[in-house]
DNA sequence: CTGATTGTGTACTATGTAGTATACATGACA
DNA sequence: TGTCATGTATACTACATAGTACACAATCAG
């Protein structure tokens, strides 16, 4: 599924129980133009900036990191915590390349409880 | 350090021992005017793209990834690693956001040495 | 001393990013 | 049945990115 759908299918799903999601209001809640927003939801355009695309996620209740991944970007909050030890996080990165998601989880649940 | 001093002290050093390494041939190997160069070595523009950044870093034999990130770019490679994983991989990230160097480490051999 | 090489100043450009502004046709609904 | 909200088409824009092209003064090498 494309960044474009997968905003319109979940406003639409939020417009059925509520009909403040129209494109229009949610164009207005989060700050850009209805004409914008409707060329976005149709793949349109590229998908917009990190910023529109987090007060997308608040007013859409969709986590920030999944949309942000759907437009091809990386948070940058996790930018800069990779540019803090560069060559580091590359290791690790590269390493769990190919590790399977258990695994993975099993690195952040260590990581969370472990006592560093 | 900047980005650009970084890249002149790189450049320089290598020219003590090999002539070869002026601006000027430096420029010609990888593919740039010398005038755009020598404004990146005095920070005068902003970092030139990944592309030209990788080789540069080849042609000097500097880390990739540590240039990137005097950059302040994140290499592409590590971005769709985690594009793969998005959640997952922002949970391991902000965990380890504070951990020491020596942490992460342990976790890179752990999960090279490990049986997943 | 001269010819090549070096680094740099200045001007310009193409493409991408991230949108706005206005107008319009359609459908809901009171 | 008129008007109000909805989604969309079209045209335009400001700024950033990633450079090129050319000229010029200094310097090094034979």
């Amino acid at each position: 599924m494309t960044y474009g759908s997968y905003i319109r299918n979940a406003r639409e799903r939020r417009r059925a129980r509520d009909r403040t999601y129209s494109l229009r209001q949610v164009a207005l809640r989060i700050g850009v133009e209805p004409a914008y927003l409707s060329k976005i939801e149709r793949d349109q355009v590229p998908p917009p900036s990190e910023a529109t695309i987090r007060r997308l996620a608040r007013d859409l209740d969709e986590d920030p990191d999944l949309l942000l991944a759907m437009a091809g970007k990386v948070s940058s909050d996790l930018k800069s915590i990779i540019l803090q030890r560069p060559q580091l996080f590359a290791d690790l990165l590269r390493q769990l390349k190919d590790a399977s998601d258990h695994a993975i989880l099993t690195v952040v649940r260590e990581v969370r409880d472990g006592d560093w």
